[in-house]
DNA sequence: AAGACGTACAACCGCAGTATG
DNA sequence: TCATACTGCGGTTGTACGTCT
C-alpha cells in the first residue's frame, strides 16, 4: 500500500495542459508505449507527474474515447446503472463505449443529478422525492427485492468489468447491440458487456425495480420536448404514447422537430460515396439492426441486403449527434452534419427500432 | 461596460487495491 | 510477510466561460 507522492515534488507543473505538452504526451505514447507512468514524463520531456500524464491520457488524449455530448441513450445507460451501482462510476463506464468515468460523473453531477431533481426524483434513491405515505409505490417486499436485485446486479456488473479490465476485451457493439435487444443472434459473448444488459433487463425480475419508474419519467421528460409540426402524427397523450409517436415514418417525413439534441433519430443513411456527399438517403429505421436494407445509389428502387454481421461499414453514415449536431437543429440533419464511422464502438449509431426495442425491454418487465 | 453569479468540465487529491521484490 | 511502487477510483476543487444585473 502508499500511495506516490508525485504532487508533492517540486518544479512539476500542475493545472491545464498546454497543447504543447499534449503533443508531447500523445508522440510519446504512441511512439513508447506509456509503460511505467512514473518514468513517462522525464522521458517524454514533461514536467508533470506520471500520475497527472495518466490522467490526461486516459480523460483525454486516448484516441478511442468520444467527446461531446451524451446521447439519450446514454442518458438512460446511466441513470439506469446509476440507479443499480451508484457512483460507481467505472463500472458505469464500461457499459458507455468511449466515454470516460471522469466524463459521465461530470455529466451525471452537472446535468443528469440537477434534471431528475426538477423532475421531482431524489437523483440518491431514485425515488420520487414528494411521496405522502413516506416510500415509494412499492411495498416492503419490493423494496427489499429491489434491494436484493440492486446488490446482486452490482456486484455483477462489478466483476463483468474487472474481467473486461483484465482480459483487455474489446466490446463489439454491432454485435453486442443485437444481443441487448434480443436478437437471435448467436453468440460467444456472454462475458461482453452490454450482455449483461440483456441479461439484466430483459430476464424479467420478480418485481419491477423502482429505477424503471426513473427511466419511464425520463422518457416523458425527454420524449415531451418533442413539437409537432402537423397534426398527421398521433398526439402523444402519454408517456408511452408519445414514444410511439416518435415512429421513423414521422421521422422521416420531417414532421417534428427537436428543441433539444437527441441522440440518433433516423437509423442509418447509406451513403453511396465514402465521404458521404454522394448521399442516397435511405431510412428504413422500421427494421431491426440486423435486418436492415441499403437502397442503391443508382437504382433507389434496388435493394440490397446489408449484412451487417459483415466487415464492410465503410459507407454506412450515421448522424453522430455527440459530435456533430447543435442544439436547436431540426431533425433533418444535412449530410454534411452526417458523419463517417465504421460503425465501430459508437453507440449512437443505433437504429430507431432497435432504440425503441430497448425501451420496450426495459417498460416491460412487470411480470 | 463591468462585476457578480452560475455552470461545465478538466484536473487535482488522497484513499484503497494490486503487483512485485 | 512486509514494504514499496504503481494504478484505479471517486470526491472535490479550480478555472474558463456564459449569463445576469
Amino acid at each position: 500500500m502508499g500511495r506516490s507522492p508525485c504532487f508533492d515534488k517540486v518544479g512539476l507543473k500542475k493545472g491545464p495542459w498546454t497543447p504543447e505538452e499534449d503533443q508531447k504526451l500523445l508522440a510519446f505514447i504512441e511512439q513508447h508505449g506509456h509503460g511505467s507512468w512514473r518514468a513517462l514524463p522525464a522521458k517524454a520531456g514533461l514536467q508533470r507527474c506520471g500520475k497527472s500524464c495518466r490522467l490526461r491520457w486516459i480523460n483525454y488524449l486516448r484516441p478511442d474515447i468520444k467527446r461531446g455530448m451524451f446521447s439519450l441513450r446514454e442518458e438512460q445507460t446511466i441513470i439506469q446503472l446509476h440507479a443499480l451501482l451508484g457512483n460507481k462510476w467505472s463500472a458505469i463506464a464500461t457499459h458507455l463505449p468511449k466515454r470516460t468515468d471522469n466524463e459521465i460523473k461530470n455529466y451525471w453531477n452537472t446535468h443528469l443529478k440537477k434534471r431528475l431533481s426538477k423532475m421531482g426524483i431524489d437523483p440518491v434513491t431514485h425515488k420520487p422525492k414528494t411521496d405522502p405515505l413516506g416510500s415509494t409505490t412499492g411495498n416492503a417486499k419490493d423494496a427489499a427485492n429491489l434491494s436484493h436485485m440492486a446488490q446482486w446486479e452490482s456486484a455483477r456488473l462489478e466483476a463483468e468489468a474487472r474481467f473486461v479490465r483484465e482480459s483487455k476485451l474489446v466490446s463489439n457493439p454491432p454485435q453486442n447491440l443485437q444481443i441487448a435487444v434480443g436478437s437471435s443472434s448467436s453468440s460467444s459473448s456472454s462475458t461482453s458487456v452490454p450482455s449483461l444488459i440483456n441479461t439484466a433487463f430483459l430476464a424479467p425480475p420478480k418485481t419491477r425495480p423502482q429505477c424503471l419508474e426513473v427511466l419511464k419519467a425520463w422518457q416523458g421528460e425527454v420524449t415531451g420536448l418533442f413539437t409537432f409540426k402537423t397534426d398527421n402524427l398521433q398526439s402523444p397523450t402519454s408517456t408511452l404514447n408519445s414514444m410511439e409517436s416518435m415512429l421513423p415514418n414521422g421521422l422521416i417525413n420531417d414532421n417534428f422537430v427537436t428543441n433539444f439534441p437527441v441522440p440518433y433519430k433516423g437509423g442509418v443513411e447509406y451513403c453511396s460515396g465514402s465521404d458521404g456527399k454522394n448521399k442516397e438517403t435511405l431510412l428504413d429505421t422500421t427494421m431491426g439492426l440486423n435486418e436492415m436494407v441499403a437502397w442503391s445509389h443508382q437504382d433507389p428502387h434496388k435493394k440490397e441486403n446489408m449484412n451487417m454481421e459483415g466487415n464492410n461499414y465503410s459507407d454506412i453514415m450515421v448522424w453522430d449527434s455527440c459530435n456533430d449536431h447543435q442544439q436547436n437543429s431540426s431533425i433533418a440533419a444535412p449530410c454534411e452534419n452526417l458523419k463517417e464511422t465504421n460503425y465501430d464502438g459508437d453507440y449512437s449509431s443505433s437504429s430507431f427500432e432497435e432504440y425503441k426495442n430497448y425501451w420496450n425491454s426495459i417498460l416491460n418487465l412487470e411480470s
